[in-house]
DNA sequence: CCATCTTTGTGCACGCGTTCACAAAGGCAT
DNA sequence: ATGCCTTTGTGAACGCGTGCACAAAGATGG
């Protein structure tokens, strides 16, 4: 998963709707679409649980969360379903969303037609680059940073993303909510600190190919005897003395072995 | 969080280091590499976790899975510290990456420099689109997708990433399988059913906006009384009879109001 | 060598999420 | 109507993840 708030107190626990669930909705709501687009009027749980990659039971739990919106011997209706999904995850309404840092991926992003395919809308594209300011990105002319502020409170934003470099991802950050916005989605390789009320999620390309990567060592070593923790280096207890750098530092204990 | 594989039985729990564990580990590895960079020699649980915006208790059990690497009174060894993680994340050895689906994301992927500050290298760019072969993209000549078996074995490549449209995902996925990759990285709005053994990640904008959106609206609606369920629909009870099944298609309760 | 102070490593408790398993609900055929 | 069959909704058990709080380890200064 991404990174929701660290951890809800339970307090503000949405109306009961765990957040596991929460993150699931989506999943069933694809699926559901693509039902309805082939006009199947009803699904059970265990269909739709395949398609959309989870159990049953828990897919069952999940809508209970909802309400009770199924009938016993049938299963759910598949129109009905879309839209009470579709409003309890607030897709009813149509959300303006600004994209920071018009960048190879900012403006992939803002050619992404996956937007508007749920309530999303890109009501701006904002970028550092003078250079790039009034040029169009997706049919959208990218706008200058300074201008920031006064495009979110025009359009009433209140979903920022951004993708401009980890070096400037906390000052655009503090500049989106200070300007009112309080979701972001954080395509940055940095952790945002945000005041109280702002949720913040991450995607992290990086981070998601290091888990696949300590994943696919493990299927590589399973066959091969473990070689332990002793192989590696110089353990890190006395090895503190050196000092090459001038400026500041201490030393660095000779690990990083051939 | 992306998705894993559902649930791992048990059985193949990576040598007890959990799976929040492992997915937090490129995290602080991150914010180790930038102590490095600025020669800090050693941290402490409680400025690590800072950094890295998680709870130092955490930190500290997180580590004390991968051995005993601090020392009480003083900290962690930075240096050290980066190898150790960097290794039990396989991220000693360089890991080549396929790239499937060159358009708007792909491209920006292949451009990202991310890749290869961690262990990773791009090995190959591959697209169905003929027109696209032998073009260059970031310094790598684009390749056909008749190639890709022939790819990912000369290369010995076993980490992929799928950026192609929804609909060509599971096919290409299932090349990629068959061909010998044991771990995806999948950008395409689709569930991949995969064999046992491999592992698929997912990232999905569409879902983060949708989650985001759900937070939006309970934000918003904090003031305002909830209208609850009772606006918005008929019941779909009562409306499942008919099966019109020679060809497809049913009716549809007049959901979706106004 | 001893006292003190810092910080790790972890036992423990708690809450969330997952899954099983089944009673109740409801459709459908007879 | 009545009984059967399907499928929901959920109680309960379990396991994982999180965070508190503290004893033990070790550094450091006298
Ligand atoms: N490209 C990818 O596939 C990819 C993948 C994962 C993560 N990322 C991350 O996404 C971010 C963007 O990546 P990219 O490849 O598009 O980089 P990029 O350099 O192509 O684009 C960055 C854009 O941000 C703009 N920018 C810089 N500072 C700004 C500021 N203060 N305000 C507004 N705009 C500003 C720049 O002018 C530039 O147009 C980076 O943080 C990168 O690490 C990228
Ligand atoms: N662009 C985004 O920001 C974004 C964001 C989230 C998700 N996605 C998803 O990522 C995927 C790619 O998005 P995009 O915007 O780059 O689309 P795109 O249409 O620009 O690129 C898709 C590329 O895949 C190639 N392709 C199609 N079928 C193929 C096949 N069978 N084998 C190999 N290559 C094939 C096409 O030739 C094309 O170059 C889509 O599934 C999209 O939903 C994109």
């Amino acid at each position: 998963m991404a990174t929701g708030r660290n951890h809800r107190p339970a307090t503000t626990r949405s109306r009961g709707i765990p957040e596991a669930t929460v993150a699931r909705l989506p999943l069933y709501l694809r699926a559901l679409t693509a039902l309805s687009e082939r006009s199947v009027p009803t699904v059970s749980s265990e269909e739709l649980a395949a398609a959309a990659g989870v159990n049953s039971a828990k897919l069952r739990k999940d809508f209970s969360y909802l309400g009770s919106y199924g009938t016993r011997g049938v299963g759910y209706d598949v129109e009905y379903l879309v839209y009470q999904i579709s409003r309890e995850l607030g897709l009813t309404q149509d959300w303006p969303v600004v994209i920071v840092g018009i960048g190879n991926l900012g403006a992939a992003l803002a050619n992404y037609g996956g937007f508007a395919s749920r309530g999303f809308r890109v009501a701006a594209l904002i970028d550092a680059d003078a250079s790039l300011a009034g040029k169009p990105v997706a049919g959208i002319d990218v706008q200058h940073t300074d201008r920031l502020e006064q495009i979110i409170e025009e359009s009433g934003v209140s979903i920022g993303v951004i993708a401009t470099p980890a070096g400037s991802a906390q000052q655009v950050c503090d500049r989106l909510v200070a300007a009112g916005v309080t979701s972001i989605l954080n395509f940055a390789p940095t952790v945002l600190s945000v005041p109280e009320g702002v949720d913040v999620r991450k995607v992290d390309l990086s981070i998601e190919l290091q888990i696949l990567a300590f994943h696919e060592q493990r299927k590589a070593g399973e066959d091969a005897p473990e070689e332990d923790t002793a192989p590696p280096a110089a353990p890190p207890a006395a090895a503190v003395t050196k000092r090459p750098e001038p400026g500041s530092d201490g030393d660095r204990p000779a690990v990083m072995p051939a």
